[in-house]
DNA sequence: TTTTTCTATGCAATCGTTTGCATCACAACA
DNA sequence: TGTTGTGATGCAAACGATTGCATAGAAAAA
């Protein structure tokens, strides 16, 4: 069963395939008489314009990309929502990828959507110091390209991110004007920019207080949760007492929580935890999570509006937008 | 910065486009020379086929769809990640759509599938008795479809599955027989398949036990945690004590339990709790939730085998694949 | 030398749509 | 009557790649 074209119309109305085209269009140059035809056969052949061939002709997919480091957490999710939000309101569709954490699979996905001749590419990087260069190659070439969360380094690209540093820092200093001196922090991974800022909040937070910075309570071996329970073993067997956990995000919280309760660590009497990158889950947990909670949804939204914007303006300069994250103090630090 | 063409190519090597095109797909009419030359100049320029024109000419994009009722779910994302692990061994492209528990968007998503030609379509349904015509419509068509986890019934379609009845009645069993008589059912929705199997698998159970089944005890609200939490209160408002809850979902059931929570009510001790569709999250909970977990990985992986195959032998029957879901039982029922 | 065979290449059509330009019929004008 | 203008349509090329068929040239056979 053969997909309906521009012919079978053209055969039907007994018109050429340009003129039936050119109706279809609505151009002002086609009698009101074969228009009308021309729709009617079209409704009545149940024709649909291959996007391909339009694609081709015209350079323009309307499909925007999203590359995501890791599409299996609430965070991606809720961003992508926030972007097909977005785009459906401008009737563009969206195209997913997911880069597994792997630099690799992410730059894959990079030029898969080049290929695919995307209108536009929405990217938080696995790493911020690597794949910039094909970002920055395809921006050259004239794609669309805006960097949430995960950004890269000192890139002139468009970014939507939210305060690290600030928020870090405000809930380093919570967590010690609770009383808490011997907070560890659990870094997530070296090759992402954000982890280092909320290492700098962490950081600049002790010093205020007048607390020496201690290497040994920083761990940085990844951001799952299994990740997260292995962490609270490597800091009970470098033996550096702690009474808090500071975490790079929600995920590595949770694993840091259920191997804490399993050791019998009381949260927050024994234990205080407080997290970044917190999403509803944090809620559900026991005890409830205090988190830094970025507006996931509200970034995808930004990210997709600051991408329309250079779909019509090529030539604009690239912007970074810093969203406010909502800071939700709850039962592990009461 | 114009994209580099096989025309381009042509020039360089000075041979026509036909030559670079045989040259490149290594065929055996060219000779070794010409070809040594142009697969050099197709690097030398970076050279990157155009899958548009490719497609049109070839009527295939391979590319698979994954349609998705709520893309925030973990579950979904588990799916995902198992659908892409096996694609991406046949180099074939995943685009995923979320039709946010909405018929019409679901409609949209199908037709723009269509449209966008791609070689099958991966499907868990909004609802069980609605769009299952269009799914047959391209199946007729001659699109490959399988179906997964939320299925359309009575249909000719290829089908990935769990258990529903079995496990929701072994699940019931097991509540029963620690004591507990007045169970409540959120059954979700009645727009889904495996709702009306989970809650014949709850009466049966009931029957088997000789409990009478008590219809104030089903709330059937939807499936979000918001919705978890109204059910608590409406059971409450009903006024019909109740000893464990069997819910639908695991989110509906976090939802429950943090209603049930702050009503002071305790779990497992004063109500018990059991969900479907658990994920590891059910593991980090307080309690942590007894929860049937479908192999959602293994289940992406099953659905995108079976499309294959299907892509491979157009004629196949449809074919129903049954996977085991694990029960896992924690301290929500202890 | 002529004919046949074979290898390597090019031409042109095709996928479905769009679009600049040419063209046709007909009306309006001088 | 001849010229110009106008409205409606068609032709053909283009987007980038693929492919059946034709053919040039060289080598092999007669």
């Amino acid at each position: 069963m053969r997909n309906v074209t521009i012919k079978d119309i053209a055969k039907e109305v007994k018109v050429s395939p340009s003129t039936v085209s050119r109706a279809l269009a609505d151009d002002p140059s086609i009698s009101r008489d074969t228009k009308e035809r021309v729709t009617a056969a079209a409704t009545r052949l149940g024709y649909r314009p291959n996007p391909l061939a339009r694609s081709l002709k015209s350079g323009s997919t309307r499909t925007i990309a999203v590359i995501v480091p890791r599409l299996t957490t609430p965070f991606s999710s809720h961003v992508i929502r926030g972007v097909q939000h977005v785009l459906k309101r401008h009737n563009l569709r969206l195209i997913i990828a997911d880069s597994e954490e792997n630099v690799a699979t992410e730059l894959e996905n990079l030029r898969m959507m080049e290929e695919y001749m995307v209108d536009g590419i929405l990217i938080s990087l696995c790493s911020y110091r690597q794949n910039g260069e094909e970002v920055m190659r395809l921006q050259r070439k004239g794609v669309p390209i805006v960097c949430f969360d995960r950004i890269p380094h000192g890139l002139e690209v468009s970014q939507v991110v939210v305060d690290d540093y600030h928020k870090s820092f405000f809930l380093m200093e919570s967590l010690i004007r609770s009383g808490r001196r011997n907070i560890a922090h659990l870094q997530g991974s070296d090759e992402i920019y954000n982890s280092h800022e909320r290492l700098r909040g962490y950081r600049d937070a002790l010093k205020k207080f007048g607390i020496p910075f201690n290497p040994e309570l920083v761990i940085s071996n990844g951001v799952t949760m299994e990740q997260g329970k292995e962490a609270i073993a490597m800091l009970m067997e470098r033996n550096a007492p702690f009474d808090a956990i500071f975490s790079f995000s929600e995920t590595l919280a949770f694993g840091a929580m259920h191997r804490l309760k399993k050791l019998g660590r009381r949260i927050p009497d024994d234990v205080a935890v407080a997290g970044f990158s917190g999403t509803e889950l944090s809620n559900i947990v026991y005890p409830s999570l205090t988190a830094v909670e970025p507006p996931a949804f509200e970034m995808g939204e930004k990210a997709a509006e600051l991408l329309l914007e250079k779909l019509r303006n090529p030539q604009a300069p690239a912007t970074t937008v810093t969203l406010d994250a909502k800071i939700c103090m709850r039962e592990t630090t009461l």
